[in-house]
RNA sequence: GCGGGUGUAGCUCAGUUGGUUAGAGCACCUGGUUGUGGUCCAGGGGGCCGUGGGUUCGAGUCCCAUCACUCGCCCCA
């Protein structure tokens, strides 16, 4: 065991796992593409004030999780923490706020100073997207179709569930949030300590508390439902209908909330009960306060982000990776006519395996290895006519090719 | 930041109430096979027993500390 570890919280990601991530973020651009979402790729770090102004300075993500750094020049830089304020921030800079809707997807490192668990990393990776300039309930239906068909295409979708909850607009939240300070400071002796705190922080917070004592508090307590003014109840009513239309299917809890400032309306979460306590594989919500916020113009927008560890850890066995043709000189004096033979196969389609050394056994166990369906095998004899022994290496038969012809022959491998 | 569990070979793990040269399976290397892999047989290389300290005639084993990993809390994707 070596003493040379990667830094808590990070991960080599290689093989297979590599693999599962890498599928995720093909599939997940190629339907973000049938949805009419362009790709972009924000910096991984940004001015402090990104994050800090926008999540909210009461959010653990602000106050303890933040890789922040100062820079030679003395300015204060920060590793992103999510997705979202980094997209906020591009629109602004990049004066797009003439060319709404936008759309865009995302995928790539994020980073939070958090203790590591299953699940959870300090550096791990979010696909996500992004609809801006769209304040109707379309824009969420969308969004949300779009987070569904990823995890029907990625097949997990039967081990998720989606559930939703509305923030209503500020009038409306303000509202609730006041009634609930009001009911739960009747209780506060009873309360748990970690909900007290939530209680001067983020008092919707309490509502999912896992605390037994708290959640019988909560239970009585006044429900966001009925605070919701008119305009935001029609408003979550057409995101439902519109789900409903399309059959996607729904549960609607209450007490969901969320623990970034900027969201309002539409909140949603797909969870499993697969993955432990880190039950949360993609959430977003409607953020229509954001960007002007940061000092844009006001826009609305709506989004997400998945962690694709954990939709990796929910992927059943990856597809099978095609086979490569191992190529074998018998002995040195065939290597030139083998690498000529690599390369020119290599050019025409197909993968091409050639080990670096050793004798033709050794060399079949390497083809046996890298799992190669068929061996090109070279000799006195093959160079003498002008041929490969071509060997199937599930079947163990084998026939002469002229070497001419060994593409047309390997057809069906390329 | 707080609690629980676990650290022995590249990997998964065994290791008796503390007792001599620390084991297995898989993987790796060599040979059986100098033009044929997978299976089989024989052999081989690999260990600061996480690290530091303590108890003891003697520590992989007991005690303390520390670090790492892991599960959970908080929070979150």
């Amino acid at each position: 065991m070596s003493t040379l570890q990667p830094v808590r919280g990070t991960h080599d990601l290689m093989f297979d796992d590599i693999r599962r991530h890498r599928l995720v973020q093909s599939k997940f651009a190629a339907i973000a593409a049938r949805y009419g979402y362009s790709e972009i790729a924000t910096p991984i770090f940004e001015a402090t004030e990104v994050f800090a102004r926008t999540l909210g300075d009461t959010t653990d993500i602000v106050t303890k999780e933040m890789y922040t750094f100062d820079t030679k020049g003395g300015e204060s830089v920060t590793l992103r923490p999510e997705g979202t304020a980094g997209v906020a921030r591009a629109f602004i800079s990049e004066g797009l706020s003439q060319q709404v809707p936008l759309k865009f997807f995302y995928s790539g490192p994020m980073f939070r100073h958090e203790r590591p668990q299953k699940g959870r990393q300090r550096q791990f990776h979010q696909i996500g997207a992004e609809l801006l300039g769209v304040p109707t309930p379309q824009g969420d239906v969308e969004v949300i179709a779009l987070a569904d068909h990823i995890l029907k295409e990625l097949g997990i979708a039967g081990k998720i569930t989606l559930e939703m909850n509305s923030l209503g607009d500020l009038e409306s939240r303000l509202a609730y949030r006041q009634v609930l300070i009001d009911y739960l400071a009747g209780y506060k002796d009873k309360l748990s300590a970690d909900s007290r705190e939530r209680l001067d922080k983020n008092p919707l917070r309490v509502l999912d508390s896992k605390d037994p004592a708290d959640k019988e508090i909560v239970q009585s307590a006044p429900q966001f439902p009925d605070y919701l003014n008119q305009a935001s109840q029609d408003f979550f009513k057409g995101v439902q209908d519109g789900l409903s239309a399309l059959s996607i299917h729904f549960k609607l809890s209450p007490a969901l909330v969320r623990g970034i400032d900027y969201y309002s309306h539409t909140a949603f979460e797909f969870t499993t009960d697969a993955l432990g306590a880190q039950g949360t594989v993609l959430a977003g919500g409607r953020y229509d306060g954001l960007i002007k916020q940061m000092g844009g113009p006001q826009t609305a927008g709506i989004g997400w982000a998945a962690g694709v560890e954990r939709l990796a850890m929910l992927l059943g066995d990856l597809p099978p990776q095609s086979r490569p043709v191992a190529v074998i000189p018998v002995g040195e004096a065939e290597d030139a006519v083998a690498q000529k033979l690599v390369h020119r196969l290599r050019y025409n389609g197909f993968a091409v395996d050639i080990g670096y050394s050793g004798n033709m056994g050794k060399r079949m166990k390497r083809a046996n290895k890298v799992n190669a369906v068929v061996a090109l095998i070279i000799g006195e004899d093959e160079m003498k006519n002008g041929s490969v022994t071509v060997r199937q290496l599930d079947s163990g038969e084998q026939s002469t090719v002229a070497l001419a012809e060994v593409e047309a022959r390997l057809d069906l491998y390329r």
